[in-house]
Formats: C-alpha cells, sequence, structure tokens
DNA sequence: AGCCAGGAATCAC
DNA sequence: GTGATTCATGGC
C-alpha cells in the first residue's frame, strides 16, 4: 500500500481491507491495548506501535519509516491482496460470504513462532481476557523493558533464553498453572533443537504439525494456531471451541467431531483454509454462534 | 455463584 | 482407536 511519512508518523491513505479493530480483535494476537474509538497501542518485535484508523487513513504513530518498511509492513501483511481472498472464499457459500463482509477488515498478522507457541499453549481452555493477562505477566516477569507511555511500563516478549530462566514453580506463581510444565518442556525442545521452529516455515505441513506435537501440551489446535499465526502456513484450519459451533451451525446441524470439521474444512477451503478460519472464528465469537443460551 | 474458556493428557474400555 | 474425565484459574 502506499504511504507517508509525516513526523514520526506514517500515514496510510485509502486502507483497502484493513480495520485495526478487526485485526486486533479477531483474536489471532493478545498483546494489545484499546486505548481510544479504532485506537490500539501494540507489543510486537521489541517495540510500542500506536495505530489508529479514521473514515479515511490509517496512522501508525511514533514509528520511522525504518521501521514501518523493515518491521510493520509485513508484520500487518500489507502486501497481501486481501480483496481476491474475500472474494474466493465469499463464492464458496453463504456462512463464508456472511463473515467475509461482516469481518471485511482482518489480515492475518506474521508473528513470532515463538511467542504465538507460548501464547496458544497458554491459551487452551481459557478465555481470551485472561490468556491476555498471563502473557503480559510473563513479558513482565522474563521479557525486556521497552519503554514507558502514559506511565505504564512495556515489556517484550521473553525470548527462548530469557524464559528458560522460569522453572516449573516460577510458572506456576504466574498463575499459568497446569500449563507450566508444557511451557517448560517447550523451552527446552526448542533449546536443544529437538524442535526446529525456523524450520516451521517451509517444511511440509504435516511435517510441521508433527515437529510442534513434539511439545507436551501442544495438540492440533494450538499447532495450527502457530503454523498460522506465526509461520504463515495458511493452509491449516485450527478448530476451537467456537470454530467446531460455528461449522456445525452452518454446515452440518449436529455435533460433529472436531477431526471430521478439520478434514472437511481442509478439503473445502484449500489453501485458503486458514483465511476462512479467522473469518469465521471471529464471526462466530462476535455474535456468539451456536453457543448455548441460559 | 456457578459455568465455561481459541485443549490436551490421561484413563477406561 | 474412540470416548469420558481431569487439569488450574478467574472473567463474566
Amino acid at each position: 500500500m502506499e504511504y507517508l511519512v509525516d513526523q514520526r508518523n506514517i500515514v496510510i491513505n485509502r486502507a483497502s481491507d484493513f480495520d485495526i479493530e478487526h485485526i486486533l480483535e479477531c483474536g489471532q494476537c493478545f498483546r494489545f491495548y484499546k486505548i481510544g474509538e479504532k485506537r490500539y497501542r501494540i507489543i510486537a518485535h521489541g517495540r510500542i506501535l500506536e495505530v489508529s484508523q479514521t473514515l479515511n487513513e490509517v496512522v501508525f504513530h511514533y514509528t520511522s519509516e525504518e521501521d514501518f518498511c523493515d518491521i510493520w509492513c509485513t508484520y500487518f501483511d500489507l502486501n497481501r491482496d486481501y480483496a481476491t481472498i474475500k472474494q474466493s472464499l465469499g463464492k464458496m457459500n453463504n456462512p463464508l460470504h456472511l463473515a467475509v463482509t461482516e469481518k471485511s477488515g482482518i489480515r492475518l498478522l506474521q508473528q513470532d513462532t515463538w511467542e504465538t507457541l507460548i501464547s496458544f499453549i497458554i491459551s487452551q481452555n481459557k478465555h481470551i481476557t485472561h490468556i491476555k493477562k498471563l502473557i503480559e505477566d510473563l513479558s513482565k516477569a522474563y521479557g525486556t523493558y521497552i519503554g514507558t507511555v502514559e506511565g505504564e511500563k512495556y515489556y517484550s516478549f521473553p525470548t527462548v533464553e530469557q524464559l528458560s530462566h522460569a522453572e516449573d514453580e516460577d510458572l506456576r506463581a504466574l498463575k499459568v498453572g497446569f500449563r507450566a510444565p508444557y511451557i517448560v518442556d517447550a523451552y527446552k525442545k526448542v533449546i536443544d533443537g529437538e524442535v526446529d521452529m525456523d524450520a516451521l516455515i517451509y517444511i511440509p505441513i504435516e511435517d510441521a504439525k508433527k515437529e510442534l506435537m513434539k511439545i507436551k501440551g501442544v495438540g492440533p489446535k494450538v499447532a495450527d494456531c502457530v503454523l498460522l499465526f506465526g509461520a504463515r502456513r495458511y493452509e491449516v484450519f485450527p478448530v476451537d471451541v467456537w470454530v467446531k459451533r460455528v461449522m456445525e451451525y452452518f454446515y452440518f446441524n449436529e455435533d460433529t467431531k472436531i477431526t471430521h470439521i478439520h478434514d472437511y474444512a481442509i478439503e473445502e477451503y484449500g489453501n485458503l483454509a486458514g483465511f476462512a478460519q479467522q473469518y469465521l472464528f471471529y464471526y462466530a465469537r462476535d455474535f456468539q454462534i451456536g453457543k448455548k443460551k441460559k
């Protein structure tokens, strides 16, 4: 996308298929804070960024042209043509058309694989609000101090090395509960090379999934999330409670096994499965699709 | 107040 | 191999 440099702000006019609220609130990332209407503070790649959006423009605040080109352009996936993706998905069937229309500003962030691994290990059986808190606490305890904005101190997500200083009991003190040994197993296997995070980007998708599932506490769903949100493997389809509900609601009309939903979606959506999943997930969660009323 | 959460390990058969 | 139970915690 074309952009302007305005002092320390980068301004994108007529940003297409970009809604900062959709991008951040769709459940793919956790380290962001809403500080106003369509204005967010984001912690990523060891930096603090603010993004605001109005009808005509998106502004990346307090950054440089260098960081915008080297980091944020990639992070926000700005060079991908989402209009074509949505067009392809939208004409597949009605539910997808509905989801991509309603959540038209989603872009899949290119996040750090290590951060997504630990984040989604933590995510299991938890509400998103609590996941965000735990990741923030983990960053405060083991990450690097980045800076202070409006009296608030911010810390980067801990590296493998930094997190390796946390023992099981330290992690339990941070209230990660039964996930503590999972986090320990993750950094051990990454440090000793038993799990190669860098290879996830290019090895065959089934091998990549198996590689991640060597780690205790990493099953099919967490592995798929790491591959989709960190390793930009768009051919996966993570199935969580919301995706299960929305797929049953729109496609199956009865209780359906997760494995069947997964295999069906992979077949149906092909190399756009990951994108389809994210539109569906956000749509389902926002509108509480398929959730039992009290 | 109690239910449930962007699941996975473990156990029972 | 499939299905039920358990796990730790707190937001809603």
